[in-house]
DNA sequence: TAGAGGATTGAT
DNA sequence: TCAATCCTCTAC
């Protein structure tokens, strides 16, 4: 497989519309792209969880709580936010909206493309079916940690490579997000987006 | 400055 | 079903 494919940005423009629309038309089936130490990895995004700022819940900046963590969510979309859960796994969200309105989608599976052999030393696993269906596993197959938050998606450390096939309503389901039982009345809102045909999923 | 708890994972 | 593990946030 050529790595040209994967050159190509979404454009910074494209992460100012509301997540839902975002993760609906663009974000499903589009290409996360990392070249750490040189070494080129994508996977295609399978999975992925919409966070409101201010109303949701479930979300960091509930209540437009903003912190030095959050701090980037309340900036234009378009910037990494990750961070540290339970202590020692990373997740990986996507900001999106205009400034003020921190919005995320946390990318939660991947199907594995390009640099497998990466992932898997990453990963400590030759199983291809556990290197990336999870938020945890996708950042560590695809060296992503902490220290990326506020990293621009429009550089060329991190990335999304837009879709390659059309990907239509039909293909895609939505569920309640994950391990958010402490949200209230927001943890039954069916604001996680999946691929329905994709065997890539943390779970089906 | 101390204490509580978490957008997970993998082994049992 | 449960423990690992440490950063972040909140309250004192």
């Amino acid at each position: 497989m050529n790595e040209k494919l994967f050159e190509r940005h979404i454009a910074a423009a494209t992460y100012q519309q509301n997540p839902f629309d975002l993760v609906r038309d663009t974000i499903l089936g589009a290409y996360l792209c990392t070249r750490m130490d040189g070494q080129l990895t994508v996977g295609k995004i399978t999975e992925a969880e919409v966070y409101i700022g201010g109303e949701d819940k479930a979300a960091h900046s509930y209540g437009f709580r903003k912190t030095p963590r959050t701090a980037i969510q309340f900036k234009e979309g378009g910037y990494a936010y990750t961070f540290l859960v339970y202590g020692m796994y990373h997740q990986f969200c996507v900001t999106t909206s205009p400034p003020g309105q921190p919005d995320t989608i946390l990318i939660r599976a991947l199907e594995p493309i390009f640099g497998i052999s990466d992932m898997c030393q990453r990963r400590g696993t030759h199983n291809i079916k556990k290197l990336t269906t999870g938020p945890g596993k996708l950042c560590q197959a695809l060296g992503i940690t902490k220290h990326h938050n506020g990293e621009p998606l429009t550089g060329n450390l991190i990335w999304l490579s837009p879709r390659q096939e059309k990907i239509t309503p039909d293909h895609i389901g939505c569920t309640p997000r994950i391990g958010i039982d402490f949200a209230g009345e927001y943890r039954d809102k069916p604001w996680r987006f999946i691929l329905k045909d994709s065997p890539y999923l943390s779970r089906p």
